[in-house]
DNA sequence: ACCCAGGGTCATA
DNA sequence: TATGACCATGGG
């Protein structure tokens, strides 16, 4: 990767950082409650997210052993209101499952971290970006996630011509920074802060205009 | 009445 | 390997 790639990458944390300060994410309370959210949001917005979780809180399903027994349907039916609620209920029923028998969400942290990646890509329903971000977010390790957020802001900082795979992206990012689970997660926080603000796609945005 | 949102799997050619 | 269909709700 070229140099004046890590330069910008490098540029556009700080602009972002600047314009927003830290961003505090995963939105969740526990390590358990990230992986959930990270199933639940998978294309769809997190507005609607938010009120599946509160509908499993209040039932008091939102822990691994109730997911991993229940009923898939009773999941479901809690889960409605993110989209494809049978799709996830069951992607969610696999994932409590997979962390049932690796010994439960402690357990994990004795586990390297690709060999542990490898583990939750084989797990049915978690895909790259969902296992980046159990991996990030509820495990603190260093790997970079690729959203369709960070897609299109490569697009448009001509980084990126759209077509590119997964592990290219995440690799631009991984060789341009330093290994630092503290440092993906603020940056890929403020990617989606500044999408969400309104950076329009096309024109002038004093926050992602960067030049090598 | 559209369109899309913090993906992933499966069937087909 | 490379497309396309499919899953489904809520907010703009």
């Amino acid at each position: 990767m070229s140099p004046a790639v890590a330069s910008k990458l490098h540029t556009l944390y700080q602009r972002l950082f600047e314009a927003y300060g830290p961003q505090h994410w995963w939105p969740a309370e526990t390590p358990f409650e990230v992986m959930v959210g990270a199933v639940l949001t998978q294309n769809t917005a997190w507005t609607n997210v938010e009120k599946a979780i509160r509908a499993l809180r209040e039932a008091g399903m939102l822990q691994l052993d109730a997911i991993a027994g229940a009923e898939a349907e009773q999941i479901a039916n809690l889960i409605r209101p993110s989209g494809y609620f049978n799709v996830k209920s069951r992607r969610l029923q696999a994932l409590c499952r997979w962390l049932q028998s690796h010994g439960g969400i402690a357990a994990l942290s004795r586990e390297a971290t690709l060999p542990l990646r490898d583990s939750l890509l084989a797990v049915h329903g978690i895909g790259p970006e969902t296992a980046d971000a159990i991996l990030l977010y509820a495990c603190e390790r260093p790997v970079f996630v690729i959203d369709a957020y960070t897609r299109r802001l490569l697009r448009k900082l001509g980084l990126a011509e759209g077509d590119e795979d997964y592990t290219s992206l995440q690799r631009m990012f991984e060789t341009a920074l330093p290994p630092d689970p503290a440092l993906y997660n603020e940056y890929h926080a403020l990617i989606v802060r500044h999408a969400k603000e309104g950076c329009n796609e096309s024109g002038d945005c004093r926050h992602c205009r960067v030049e090598a």
